[in-house]
DNA sequence: CTGTTAGCGCTTTCAT
DNA sequence: ATGAAAGCGCTAACAG
């Protein structure tokens, strides 16, 4: 049935063409000058044969894989897949492949994957860390053994990353429904060991103690999920009655919102806005801040794919987002 | 910074251990018997320097790389993401590794990051084809290098597959509509050339048939988004205007039509119903098909992941999904 | 510009 | 049961 599919060497290569392995090794990766003559006869030969270099053997040669890893804290989080695949588009354009793991938001499960990746022989890292606290020391561990870049959660400043500016987006949703006439807004987090969770937190209530100095800061925080926006919801109406938009932290908990202010307060106009800008928020047309999913994957790949890993190294990108207003605002 | 972090070395372990570097091997990997007491001496010196195996070197030996590539149509459908991370546990479970290749749809585009994935000599190739045709040459080519499994989507049965039953829940889908006094049915499908829309337009047809010999088989495709949804169901109740019941191929078509439903028609008392169980479903109460996701992933790893690939080449497996009835077919 | 040779890190004969 | 040595496929010194 399936043979032993015997995979063409470059000997082979070599022998057909009546060349020395070296000649058509760099004939084939144009590493060094060679005779067109030469060239032509080695890429016949490549191609009568179907050769296609491995890849195994060129990495351990050449001590570097054209792999990437890719740690991302859960898949089921629609921002990730959105990330991941534009990430992986990226790195394909360049030749670059990407070994994924999804560390189901645990952060000895994140630790034991980056060093599964390690052994793999990444050439860097892009990891979304889970944990603000608990993910710093196999984070930074791991930066001792490859390169890492840290993409879009941002826990420790030291190693490289690739950010979303949340301040901007978070002060324009407050501006804006502070000018559609609501004045006692509250916002939703994620858990607060969540980086963007946090720093959309924190953009919050500088946002509202810019306008409202000395003003209460309506805040709770939850999951990541309907199910737990609907009860932050409950929490923060019954602690803040008078509440009249809330910013949640993600589209998800947006939707929570959503359900609960019409089921249980189908009267009362309240905005809401969420981040991601996923495809729920369209939907139910959710005001939300769209990321630059692509820009910050095209930085990430470019700055992991540089040839010299200083500029890795030096990678301190912050891009900037956008919010898309929608019903849910008005 | 940064220094070259040299890593160590197995020749190092066994000098530091004070044995030979095949010894050192044989008691870290266990696969020939070693004294216990030098098995002891050479894990201590290994976790003492640190030492984890180089899988580069590693595979370049054995010839296996404990590494499966992955390629799936779009990660922008949400059932993907879920697969993706279904399959991602289960091989790291077992200490095996996923390449991940986003195609976009683009069969083309497949049939080349397969070759780039068969570059990496990946252990076995999983595989949702985007195109029951187009796809099929780059699959049956690549299944002569490297063992292939067809995940989900099947468009040969001659190459191995995990896949799910689509009968079954269509069918169950039909009768609750009829039991709810629908008797107008009709079904909106994604691009036909996607193989499960296929099947599940064939399984309505058949399921209809047998309910309604001779009736009108009200039937019509579309892309795979809630727009392209709402727009099927314009086309669908403009051309079948008695239709009262709608089986959708995919939970975002679903969407689409009940915003049309909603939108345009809301008196009428119209069922409908998705596939996949998204997030999306669950938030607007609509009937939907959960696929077995976790099984799937499971079948699947452990297939590609069996010693004699004997195993894999012969797997033909057909999973059952759960119909979950909400709101849209009461 | 081309060829010969060494060697990346590991596992696995092959001797002992 | 252990060690010495070969070699997986490739690239890169090093001669020529």
């Amino acid at each position: 049935m399936d043979q032993a599919p015997h995979r063409v060497t470059i000997r082979e290569v070599a022998a057909h063409a009546g060349l020395s392995i070296s000649t058509v090794s760099r004939a084939l990766t144009g590493s060094r000058a060679v005779l067109p003559e030469l060239v032509r006869r080695a890429q016949d030969s490549a191609s009568e044969l179907g050769y296609r270099a491995d890849t195994v053997g060129r990495s351990l040669r050449t001590q570097r894989t054209g792999t990437f890893g890719l740690v991302v804290p859960d898949l089921t989080n629609p921002f990730f897949p959105a990330l991941v695949q534009a990430l992986e588009h990226a790195a394909r354009s360049r030749g670059l492949s990407i070994l994924i793991a999804d560390t189901g938001n645990d952060p000895e499960v994140e630790t034991a994957a980056m060093n599964t990746l390690l052994d793999r022989r990444v050439d860097a890292l892009l990891v979304s860390p889970v944990d603000l606290e608990a993910s710093r020391e196999g984070l930074i561990s791991a930066a001792t053994t490859v390169p890492v870049l840290q993409i879009d959660r941002v826990i420790d400043e030291g190693i490289p990353f690739v950010r979303v500016d949340q301040e901007a987006p978070v002060k324009a949703l407050v501006e804006r429904m502070i000018a559609t006439g609501r004045r006692h807004l509250a916002f939703i987090g994620q858990d607060p060991r969540i980086a963007t969770s946090r720093e959309r937190e924190v953009a919050f209530a500088q946002a509202m103690s810019e306008r409202f100095a000395g003003g209460p800061l309506r805040s709770v925080t939850g999951g990541t999920s309907p199910q737990s926006g609907r009860a932050a919801a409950e929490t923060l109406l019954s602690r803040w009655p008078e509440t009249d938009g809330v910013v949640c932290a993600n589209d998800l908990i947006a939707v929570g919102v959503l359900e609960h202010v019409r089921a249980r307060l189908a009267g009362r106009r309240i905005a809401v806005s969420g981040f991601d800008d996923t495809l729920m928020a369209q939907v139910l047309e959710l005001t939300s801040v769209r990321q630059p999913v692509q820009q910050l994957a095209d930085l990430a790949i470019a700055a992991a794919a540089h040839p010299d890993r200083s500029t890795l190294l030096a990678t301190r990108a912050v891009v900037a987002s956008e919010v898309v207003f929608r019903r849910s605002t008005d």
